[in-house]
DNA sequence: GCCTTGTGATACTGACCGGTAACACCCATC
DNA sequence: GATGGGTGTTACCGGTCAGTATCACAAGGC
């Protein structure tokens, strides 16, 4: 029941090799529902492919998860270079470009926190392949918006940008619970209200 | 082998009775590895007893979960009792002795972010029953937040709460990838700066 | 004495898990 | 037209999962 709706959005295009259909689907899943309670066939089956071919790619079920891990790291990069292009040589307006994004996030009906932060809630042994995935992430993550709060002329920086970066990362926990009803809007005044803190 | 440690802490009070070791041991391994990684026959053997006995005092693991989950929003809610006949009277600093103990906490070697809020990253189903335990205390928790940032004379005191609040969220998930070196401090410089913030 | 209540122990069910073996097939390349 | 790599299909492995049935036992109240 749940894997009929998966198929349609990827089964349709049979252009796109097992490969990358299978990590698309595992991603989605992995996701919507997390990682211990999806199992590979079911992976295997939302892909349209079968259990073997998800062998030949993955070596196991752990390393599909690293995979589809190191893919999500790669679109936030990605995100990252859009924002450097449009808004070249200020730093500051591409740190307001990534949290209006983040907060534009936060209230699709889908939304279910960052997808690495749960893989980390998910898997505490820290010999998980996914583990280092996470971390090397997350720190680039933290030092990449520092850097920008530094080189935008801004006092404190490493302090605003760890408040804005657990801002964030508060705010994507929190829409798990409590819900995320006008969260979007108020972490954008929050993070408005920081950085002219630290602009004095 | 996990359950062997766990056995220790608990296995060697015979008076404390069944259901009670159950909860203790289960919230600690849930805690520890995750709910999904945790069988109920590891938490039987570890509290001292046996599956049956667990099932003679909870319907089903989901049950079990959700009681573990309603003993922890108790224990919060205790906390908060604490700070309240600590600093009568005095709502900023019932407000700060939460946030140091809370600060505290983060540097635990075994600390892994909120219970709670890992249980909705692992339990994504709206009708599972521990969903309406999580979302009932997250909520109250803000509440009572904003009710004391209030009635201490701040400024936009539901802003405020919403940033003292998601600035610890984020930070007990950060603390899961990054890790919580130096964490605990500054968390608390930057809640006293945004407290300051709020006083004008 | 009895009888009830809670517990322990063991074995079991049916389902699902991650992972593998063996073999048929399609299709592109040469 | 042969060859070979990638894929599909099916069946299987050992293990674990949540949950249950059955029976034995121990203590406490009457």
């Amino acid at each position: 029941m749940k894997s009929a709706s998966l198929a349609l959005s990827v089964g349709n295009n049979d252009r796109i090799p097992p490969r990358a259909r299978l990590l698309a689907v595992a991603s989605e899943l992995f996701y919507r529902h997390g990682i211990r309670a999806i199992g590979v066939e079911a992976i295997a089956e939302a892909a349209g492919t079968n259990k073997m071919t998800l062998y030949r790619h993955f070596a196991s079920k752990d390393e599909l998860v690293a995979e589809c891990l190191r893919q999500v790291a790669a679109q936030g990069d990605q995100r990252w270079k859009t924002y450097e292009s449009a808004h070249s040589g200020d730093p500051l307006a591409q740190v307001r470009a990534w949290l209006a994004e983040m907060a534009d996030h936060l209230g699709d009906s889908n939304h279910r926190g960052c997808a690495l932060a749960n893989a980390a809630v998910e898997l505490p042994d820290k010999t998980h392949p996914a583990r280092r995935v996470i971390e090397n992430y997350k720190l680039a993550q933290r030092n990449r918006l520092a850097e920008l709060c530094r080189s935008g002329g801004l006092n404190d920086p490493e302090m605003l940008a760890d408040e804005l970066y657990l801002l964030l990362e508060g705010a994507r926990v929190t829409a798990q619970s409590i819900g995320s009803d006008g969260l979007g809007a108020r972490l954008m005044r929050m993070g408005e209200a920081m950085i002219a803190a630290h602009r004095r």
